[in-house]
DNA sequence: TGAATATATGAGCAAGTATTCATATGTGGG
DNA sequence: CCCACATATGAATACTTGCTCATATATTCA
């Protein structure tokens, strides 16, 4: 009889925060309006018909949490993913999502 | 110059919830809990240092994600992890968390 | 420089959620 | 049957969070 691994806390909540950056709706459409190209902010809002507000403040998250990156040009902020790592784990939340049950 | 992606939010919002689960740290440290051996309600409490009744109430919500299941042994209601896809996405949660920034 | 456009940001609000407390339900032993 | 133990559940609360509104910052152009 092996003795529990208790995961300290530090360390779940570090984990939870990962998962948590994908546990919003508005983000993972962001995400996946960057899967094939860049996008300026207000390209995304109309998009997803949301204030141009709205997008930016969830653009920040996911530039903290390393999934997107910006790169200025004149006006505008092109935002894109960070990495290929960014639509894998998109692609495998997309499968399990629609899943017959 | 391809037309966008525009993920439907019926979609998204399946695809945040699936994510969502993994995004608390008491469910991440019960889930690490149940990684080698199956526990009963009180063992986890215990372990993690918490009232019987959040972590039932947690249990609940991995419950209906599929993400544990339960097993009734007379007065004792064992969990354990539904299948390996969860220690897999655990792990790489982990990995992704202390990773070297 | 001043106007127009694009983005970022802070405050406030409304909705969601994790925990606690009290209690109900389920189970086995005497 | 009654008691003790284990778990589940509903209500209340404190905390978190996504959005809106107003405004600030940044950049281009005339």
């Amino acid at each position: 009889m092996g003795e529990t691994f208790i995961m300290d806390e530090v360390t779940s909540q570090a984990i939870a925060d990962a998962f948590k950056v994908f546990g919003d709706k508005t983000r993972v459409r962001i995400l996946f309006c960057l899967l094939e190209n860049e996008q300026c902010v207000d390209d995304i809002a109309v998009q997803l018909n949301m204030e141009q507000s709205a997008i930016s403040h969830q653009l920040r998250i996911l530039k903290n949490a390393r999934l997107v990156r910006a790169r200025r040009e004149g006006r505008f902020s092109y935002y894109s993913l960070m990495d290929e790592h960014v639509s894998v784990i998109l692609n495998m939340g997309m499968e399990h999502a629609t899943e017959d049950v």
